[in-house]
DNA sequence: CCATCTTTGTGCACGCGTTCACAAAGACAT
DNA sequence: ATGTCTTTGTGAACGCGTGCACAAAGATGG
């Protein structure tokens, strides 16, 4: 997972572990695979498999949503496609609006994936007067004054953030002020919020450093194993990078 | 963070736990601000509010570091970048493909993002005949048939997955058997890959589902605080939404 | 109606991660 | 040199999440 978090630590929504709540999605997207192809019961096993994730880790998943599976059978796929559905709140329309349209924002406009499942993408909203006006993923773009006014004719609760990290914190602030109390941050900076908002983070960067990390301790281990030479090839320069470019800025929009 | 997870449970890679690792480039943002500022040296306190995490849990992970603190006064803002930005092994050059390029994939290779602290978009891959040689943020792109050769020509060890669902486990395993250990996916899909890869997925419409679920338990909350009908406004439809398009797919590349 | 077989639902134990709270360590002033 | 004050580094307790293993439940066949 990509992921950064910042959630209230721990809050047992409903009696439902914010880690179940976090895979559901995933389980629904197999689910509604297995709909597609009319296959009307699954086992835990089989979609346990699907999901990549433990039989008894999904079983257990699903008994927070209550037991609707049957004993030497499995699980209904369309009863559970619903119940997972009611439960995520995906029978209901999730009006969200974009803000920040260089590249990132405009691509996540015409991700397919807000379309589907109840969200709607209900405006997309820049700094630069330029773009105002300019249809993209056939909605057209407008200035950010009227932030405000989007949000509540709207009734949206829901904000994507796809500024540059320098703007993200007003936008932010003015999202949540206007009432938004939901935001998915793709800006690379910590955003602070009151109590009751939600923010989740989605940072590129941050992956591929993770992921680097990863990557540099196989090739550590591998080297040891074969020459076995004690400083490895983790040797290196000894402070010389220490002057970085600022950092990785999302596109463009939006004076800081 | 938004973002899913497939990794080997609980490897703690050389002492230093996941959990660590995954803040490590949090902190190193927050640091190389610092530095651009100027700043010599930064409390415990300071650099965890700036992280936004809990300073006991800072002072934590960078005593498996090692012991780069000096008590009553702080760290080294120059020394602590180095050693963290070492750690993450962001102290050499990882060359890095993003196969599919749609509209996603087009952003993330303009993203700045990629470029500073140590990775370089080696080349960039697409399954449409049509846009091969046609340059995207500078480089030209590549047709799939290339793909092992420039993963090796190139040492490539970091592959971005940014193609539809349905082409993606194919990419992977074709970057797997080129040599590529490290994955980054944007892809809604599980992959499957053998033990020694690191699979990271970027879930887009996953952490929209998640802040839904929260959004609609705090409409359900505030409701039973005010009215207190017992249904609530969490009644709605009745199985009228079973059945729904196919996954959201990422743009458009490579056939399935 | 009974026996067998499959699959769910969950009690339990274990381990990771987080947080508190405090002793040790060093800076700094006198 | 000594005392005070700040801040680190960590021992210990707690809670969440995971996975094993099994009993209960129900389907299915004779």
């Amino acid at each position: 997972m990509a992921t950064g978090r910042t959630h209230r630590p721990a809050t047992r929504s409903r009696g439902i572990p914010e880690a179940t709540v976090a895979r559901l999605p995933l389980y629904l997207r197999a689910l509604t695979a297995l709909s597609e192809r009319s296959v009307p019961t699954v086992s835990s096993e089989e979609l346990a498999a699907a999901a990549g994730v433990n039989s008894a880790k999904l079983r257990k998943d699903f008994s927070y949503l209550g037991s609707y599976g049957t004993r030497g059978v499995g699980y209904d796929v369309e009863y559970l496609v619903y119940q997972i559905s009611r439960e995520l709140g995906l029978t209901q329309d999730w009006p969200v609006v974009i803000v920040g349209i260089g590249n990132l924002g405009a691509a996540l406009a015409n991700y397919g994936g807000f379309a589907s499942r109840g969200f709607r993408v209900a405006a997309l909203i820049d700094a630069d007067p330029a773009m105002a006006g300019r249809p993209v993923a056939g909605i057209p773009v407008q200035h950010t004054d009227e932030l405000e006014k989007i949000i509540e004719d709207n009734g949206v609760s829901i904000g994507v953030i796809a500024t540059p990290a320098g703007a993200a914190q007003q936008v932010c602030d003015r999202l949540v002020a206007a009432g938004v109390t939901s935001i998915l941050n793709f800006a690379p900076t910590v955003l602070s919020v009151p109590d009751g908002v939600d923010v989740r983070k989605v940072d590129l960067s941050i992956e591929l450093q993770i992921l680097a990390f990863h990557e540099q301790r196989k090739a550590g281990e591998e080297a040891e194993a074969a020459g076995s030479d004690g400083s490895g090839p983790v040797a290196a320069a000894r402070q010389e990078s220490a002057e970085q470019g600022p950092d990785g800025d999302v596109p463009a929009v939006m004076p800081a």
